[in-house]
DNA sequence: TTACAAAACATTGTTTACAACTCTCCGTCG
DNA sequence: CGACGGAGAGTTGTAAACAATGTTTTGTAA
């Protein structure tokens, strides 16, 4: 089944290098007394969707439990609770007694979910800019537009994915809704998966900069209508782009299935 | 624990009578072997979420995993998952190590919800208005209408609530987003559980029917800036309407804890 | 009587084993 | 040669046992 067509360079689920969160490979030991609030479910569904942000695993690719499990060093049961959580999420997809899959994802996918996150986005811009903003919002997203310039110029094209995220995801926080922040984060998961899906390198617009500064001055000011018609813009040439990059990749063969460590 | 204060009237995980769901009482022997995309989950997923809507069960009730699968007649597993599932969905909550629990919703709850689903009713107003509506639209939304007319004359308001939030889902799935239907589902189960906490009995306000009204013919019109004024007015009302209500309901003691079967 | 502590209990989290389903491969029949 | 059918392997779905955590109770001492 998983022949092994690359030679094996990196553990696709490998954890980030992020001191806080405890790896599984320390586990066999208890490497987790601290606040144990955090149960393995957690933790696996931690690796698994990091993994998959990261797109190390192909559209189409199958996760089977058992390989999992054995992989990451848990039994199948927290491995079941993690996927069935990332297929409710919208980041996976399961077919009923086949197993879970990672999407394909269409054009239609694609406009659907800045559609959604429009529906949201436009909210939040709404109760941001007539109620009294949270304190350091505008500083926030200031900072992070300059994150992204500086990642831009360096041709860090990973990082300014996420900053754009973070952007956004920073309005939606503002606006003080757990509800909306729910369902916004997973839809940011599968937008990710959107950018995953893309060539290897994704030279972002040049314009992404400059709407992201109007974006935030018209936030920072109080005229509703005109905010919203800029987002809506911005999605709409995302949407344009992500588009056109899904065509283009869609014409060259799919690269093929990354194995284990 | 579970005291039995009340004698057993019915069982508050009861199927609803619809033939098309098989009941988990007929399980032992093989009865679904009818296309088996049905997974033991699912169904205990539907039953448990059923239970809740009808308001089975109170603020505060704990789920007992070991007790629910006896009572179903399934093993701890496919219980498991569903509460897991329930609990991404916002309808129950969960407190790692402790156990799965009836929300107490409060008047943030309640505005947040509201809040929420108006982002998502914004946006699907907007879609509907302003493209080719899905032919039987709007007949659909003046059968429903009618039938809260009906149902409100028989003083029927547990039918009126459902009819309430059935108009607002078909605008919904009017719009044909996929992920926006799927984040509302979630709202919606979360607005029942709000009706739920009310009292008993829900005389809903007397303009509802009149908004309703109002409403689909705004939807049949090309105004998109007048259908959602009303909208907002629409949700505005009733979250007044419910926070007083849920005020009132919390000013009298909570009524004491539904046994099984 | 009250406060604290330890042990017993109850419940959830996890692992392991078993059953059912789906897909693939191979043989046979038309 | 192609199509149908069945056996086999592999995977997911389910069940039951084990471990760990949280809660309650009970006894003791201040």
């Amino acid at each position: 089944m998983t022949d092994h067509p690359l030679p094996p360079t990196t553990d696709p689920l490998a954890p980030t290098a992020d001191p806080l969160t405890p790896t599984l490979d320390s586990l066999p030991p208890a490497a987790t007394p601290r606040v144990s609030r955090r149960t393995l479910a957690t933790t696996v569904t931690e690796r698994i969707r990091e993994g998959v942000h990261r797109g190390n695993f192909p559209p189409g690719h199958q996760f089977n439990e058992v390989e999992l499990a054995a992989h990451l060093g848990v039994s199948r049961g927290p491995v079941r609770e993690s996927l069935q959580l990332l297929v409710h999420e919208g980041l996976l997809e399961r077919r009923p007694h086949r197993g879970v899959f990672v999407p394909f994802l269409t054009e239609t996918d694609i406009v659907d979910i800045f559609y959604a996150r429009l529906a949201l986005e436009t909210a939040a811009f709404k109760r941001v800019i007539t109620s009294p903003r949270p304190p350091g919002l505008i500083e926030t997203l200031d900072a992070t537009v300059d994150a992204i310039a500086q990642a831009a110029a360096q041709d860090d094209w990973e990082a300014v994915g996420d900053l754009d995220l973070r952007f956004h995801t920073s309005v939606i926080e503002a606006a003080g809704s757990p509800r909306l922040s729910r369902m916004y984060s997973s839809l940011i998961s599968e937008t990710r998966l959107c950018l995953n899906i893309m060539a290897d390198t994704h030279p972002a617009r040049g314009d992404l900069l400059h709407e992201h500064r109007e974006l935030t001055q018209l936030i920072a000011g109080d005229d509703v209508g005109a905010a919203i018609k800029t987002l809506t813009q911005h999605f709409d040439e995302a949407t344009v782009t992500l588009r056109r990059r899904l065509r283009e990749t869609q014409e060259q063969p799919p690269p093929p299935q990354l194995p284990y460590s």
